[in-house]
DNA sequence: CTGAAAGCGCTTACAG
DNA sequence: CTGAAAGCGCTTACAG
């Protein structure tokens, strides 16, 4: 089967290519009348301009990369990815735009994949997840001019977009929603330390317990996977002033610490309180449910995506700060038993 | 920063843009001095060769599309498609070809992206999921000359490559195991139907349980989310005659499965077994660890991706049958309690 | 073994 | 408002 080309459109219509692709872009340069009759004509053909000769006079690729650097048994899990993905496809798809994904094996790799991108000219800009401290990608991006949209935030000033959530005041309704129950020892379990939102998290935690005067406050370092949360829940728990509430950075490692504490024979909510931050299906899945921090993924993701295709068109929004997690209080969450 | 073209390589080389092209594509016509000198300075200088201006010149895209055809908060949640992403990326990016990922709403927009794909020349093959009996995507790619390999089968003559794996047998190892532990009444709670690999294992759940003489054989239908899942459990576990066993197509349904019985104050293994099909780290998450038929899901992506790239070639390499899934006993499964 | 040239299918100034 | 033409950066026959 012959791919129809604009050609052939401007031979049906009896004009030029370019009034075909004037008429194509919405462009001026043909009358009204000639405009509809090409794009009937482009429609009953199902003619799609071939997106390699667009990209090679000059204008976009209309594809957007996005490089994800975690390993697959970690990505495969975690739903955050899948939902995010989702939410970016569907504000890219609306606008005719294709999702180039990539899994690279450490921020070097992504960066050699950043430029190997730029120039093949594969992509109009990139997603940029999982900030770290004095991230080497920014300056690379920024080298290559090569538009940009980091999901976490916040940013600073000079740099690309940010799309963003405030975890300091989430985490704040969490802390304060367990002291209200009456807990004061607080434990969590951190995410991979080095990520930009760890670290808030984590200074944040300390912040909160400091102004709402907790004893013990403990972060423990993981990095996301079931196991991890695990073995970090083992060893909170083990301890001889074990904490009566613990939240975690995230969903997996709120159902892996729920497993433990049943193992070790201790009653969630009652012995002890649990908290997930980010609030998948797997969290009514278990039994008891659990307490989350919720919000709306997949807008998240389409959030970022339109501001990306915004930077790409030149007209950068500046940050966006998304909504607030918030708490959804479920089954493993209660007051401490008295001791 | 302007991005390095051909002719600057050529420049630098003191060769023509031809020879450049051919030292880089590894064709004759090169001296193989003048190849190393030339793929020396290319990289020197950071050139990679435009994307678009490849593609038009009748090579290929160097791009695969895989579209999605599930709601997004089932795509989170299931492991199963990010593994297989990882895995799918893992070949291509070994031999530098990207994926392009669209999620879609329905078949016939899958269809209608893979004829906007074609059109627009915006991937050189494409990798078909979720495949249904009587499915409409096969005839339209087959006319569109698209070349594909469906994952999951086994497939027709013909049609295109398949790679598949083994669902009978794997089935089979799984109720003879419960039949030896003692079970007689066996429930599973089954995928998507229309799916082709759900109504796979429909008739060999039917097949193997009359081969076996089991009593009770119920299979109940679901969508894969955990509230299906949770539901049809709840509809088991009711009946006057409940199951001491149940087999569940997909780890998210069988945690979910779990969930309910402990709701319901029975206790697994004892009073009702749990199998999950598709091990992913999930599965020993909970409490009791799930017993599970496990595979490599990104090798299964990897071959399958493996085998894309042959058939853009022009050199399909048949169908593919993949490792069967073996059963992982764990925690879930034990003797049914004596009445 | 190498060079000069056509051509892929668009977009976009430039004339009319 | 429309047409003819150059040009994007490659690949690939075709001469030498």
């Amino acid at each position: 089967m012959k791919r129809p080309t604009i050609a052939d459109v401007a031979r049906r219509a009896g004009v030029s290519k370019g009034a075909v692709s004037y008429a194509l872009n919405g462009q001026p340069g043909v009358s009204d009348a000639t405009r509809q009759r090409i794009l009937a004509i482009a429609q009953e053909i199902g003619f799609n301009p071939n997106s390699a000769a667009r990209a090679l006079s000059g204008a976009t690729s209309n594809a957007v990369g996005l490089a994800l650097c975690r390993p697959a048994r970690i990505l495969g899990i975690e739903p955050f990815f899948m939902e995010l993905i989702s939410g970016v496809e569907a504000e890219l798809s609306a606008r005719s735009y294709a999702l180039t994904l990539q899994v690279v094996a450490s921020p070097e790799a992504e960066i050699a994949v950043y430029r190997r991108w730029w120039g093949e000219r594969r992509v109009d800009g990139v997603l940029v997840c999982d900030l770290r401290i004095d991230d080497r990608r920014l300056p690379v991006l920024a080298e290559l001019r090569l538009p940009a949209v980091v999901i976490g935030g916040p940013g600073e000033d000079g740099g690309p977009d940010y799309v963003w959530s405030d975890e300091s005041v989430a985490l704040a309704e969490v802390l304060e929603y367990l002291v209200a129950l009456g807990h004061r020892r607080i434990a969590r379990v951190g995410g991979l330390p080095g990520l930009r939102h760890t670290e808030i998290r984590t200074q944040a935690f300390g912040a909160v317990c400091r102004r709402l005067g907790l004893e013990r406050t403990t972060t423990v370092s993981s990095d996301y996977s079931g196991e991890e949360g695990a073995r970090a829940t083992r060893r909170l728990l083990s301890s001889a002033d074990r904490p009566t509430a613990i939240v975690y950075d995230n969903d997996v490692m709120a159902i892996a610490g729920l497993s433990v504490a049943q193992e070790m024979g201790l009653t969630v909510p009652s012995d002890v309180s649990i908290v997930a931050w980010d609030d998948s299906p797997l969290c009514q899945l278990v039994h008891p449910s659990l307490t989350a921090l919720s919000r709306d993924i997949p807008a998240y993701g389409a959030h970022a995506a339109g501001r990306l295709l915004a930077a790409i068109a030149g007209q950068p929004l500046g940050d966006f700060q998304d909504e607030t997690a918030h708490l959804i209080p479920r089954g493993s969450t209660a007051p401490p038993r008295q001791p």
